[in-house]
DNA sequence: AAACAGACCAACCGCAACTAT
DNA sequence: GATAGTTGCGGTTGGTCTGTT
């Protein structure tokens, strides 16, 4: 189901009833709003009195007035709408109107696979920096995405699953790993400080998180390789649990033996289950039907995904100079060998996991120019809508590298397997 | 049927950057 | 260079709808 803004209404064809009764109401608006403006006129040369402007959701006769008025004199100069058609919005209020809701072009309605996929790498690439990402998605406005983001992100928090699909949580530390070495500091705690210091913000996950990310997600490369595990859990009251089943028991793998998973992570009262069942489905993925749509079943990606994050994560690998080792037996996390240094002799069993965490740790150094490859993403807060896309690699490049590398598709919304949630990226929902 | 919680979305607000004078 | 006006962006809020209890 799909409600319509009247401005909507405005572009999408209707009945001829309705349209009738539209174009009544808005010539009747036309002419209120004119007698408004000659009235607001007088007023202002009588007593240059500010008029009051209005709030709240705008008419249909509103709509058709600003419609008109752009069709004349074209977008900009949205000051001028208001003293030139009578209209009491302010300018601002205009744009906005335009912008989002009455400019042709706009594309209503759910995001598809794509998309989604696409506003997740972007996000990874960009923050919130919500009309860049717009800018790459035709037809689609910042706030629509916006509000897409925050709403799925704050449901899969709830959920206690990571905001990244997996493909865009790997494809993010293999971009930044580029930038680290492995030379300057020692210990974990170095490299908090030497991010902080660096100017990381909540808004990009820091090389830290993303060594984190990389530690939990090679664990999920050998879990997404395995046959998954005979489902014994009790009898869910939902039709397709089995799945997300699958998800949340390799959340809580991936939450043993991850650090990253903030302490204030939000569990749900009676699990994750019991937090996603007051969800209501995501739009995308309405047609679906059931909780399915919700937590597809991911198990037809599995193998696809396991091949190709298993490439991503050698590639990983090589880029900082790590070498995965076979396996540790029943540890699940691969053992890590420093080349740099000398290395050191294969560790084996899971009490070795956390050393080789901080092994890894140690490889994923920010550099001293990390801030300013990061710099595409202000730091300062301001933004740069005029140098859009000067630096930072290209979207769309980097959608071409995750098909490329058999990255499936994210009409799985099944992103919940690593279980590390990315709290670096959502403190602004937290 | 009513109450409630959550999702969705439009719109507003404050701030910063840009432009014109 | 200073100032005012304009534009754009990101965060936030509030209303409406929907599903659940």
């Amino acid at each position: 189901m799909e409600r319509r803004s009247p401005g909507a209404a405005l572009l999408a064809s209707s009945s001829p009833e309705e349209e009738e009764e539209k174009s009544a109401a808005a010539e009747e608006g036309r002419h209120a709003a004119m007698a408004a403006a000659e009235q607001q006129q007088e007023e202002e040369d009588e007593a240059a009195v500010p008029v009051a402007l209005k709030k709240g959701p705008w008419t249909t006769s509103e709509d058709a007035m600003l419609v008109d008025h752009v069709r004349r004199h074209g977008e900009g100069n949205w000051n001028a709408v208001q003293r030139l058609t009578g209209l009491l919005r302010c300018g601002k209020s205009c744009r906005l109107r335009w912008t989002n809701h009455l400019r042709p072009n706009l594309k209503k309605g759910s995001f598809s696979p794509d998309e989604e996929l696409l506003i997740a790498q972007l996000h990874a690439q960009l923050g919130n920096k919500w009309a860049r990402m717009a800018a790459h998605l035709p037809g689609r406005t910042d706030n629509e995405i916006k509000n897409y983001w925050n709403t799925m992100t704050k449901r899969r928090q709830r959920a206690g699953l990571p905001v990244y699909p997996p493909e865009v949580q790997l494809q993010l530390a293999l971009s930044n790993s580029k930038r680290c070495r492995f030379d300057e500091f020692s210990n974990v705690q170095a490299l908090d400080a030497a991010a902080s210091a660096a100017g990381y913000t909540s808004s990009r996950p820091a090389p830290l998180d993303l060594a984190r990310q990389l530690a939990a997600t090679s664990q999920m490369v050998q879990f997404l390789s395995s046959p998954p595990p005979a489902f014994s859990a009790p009898a869910s009251p939902w039709p397709a649990a089995r799945p997300f089943a699958r998800n949340a028991q390799f959340f809580q793998f991936a939450a043993h033996h991850s650090s990253a998973v903030s302490p204030s992570t939000p569990d749900a009262p009676g699990g994750p289950v019991a937090g996603l069942r007051r969800c209501r489905r995501p739009r995308a993925a309405a047609a679906g039907g059931g909780a399915a749509a919700l937590l597809p079943d991911h198990h037809q990606h599995q193998n696809l995904n396991a091949e190709s994050l298993e490439k991503m994560l050698q590639e990983l690998h090589d880029a900082i100079k790590v070498d995965p080792s076979p396996a540790a037996s029943g540890g699940g996390g691969g053992v890590l060998e420093r080349r740099h240094g000398g290395g050191g002799e294969n560790k084996s069993g899971g009490q070795h996991r956390d050393d080789d965490m901080d092994t890894l740790f140690d490889m994923m150094i920010p550099t001293l120019n990390a801030p300013a490859a990061a710099a595409t993403t202000n730091h300062s807060g301001s933004t740069s809508q005029h140098s859009n896309d000067d630096q930072e690699p290209s979207a769309v490049d980097l959608a071409v590298d995750l098909q490329a590398t058999g990255g499936a598709s994210s009409s799985a919304q099944d992103w919940g397997l690593d279980g590390v949630c990315q709290w670096s990226n959502m403190s602004r929902i937290c």
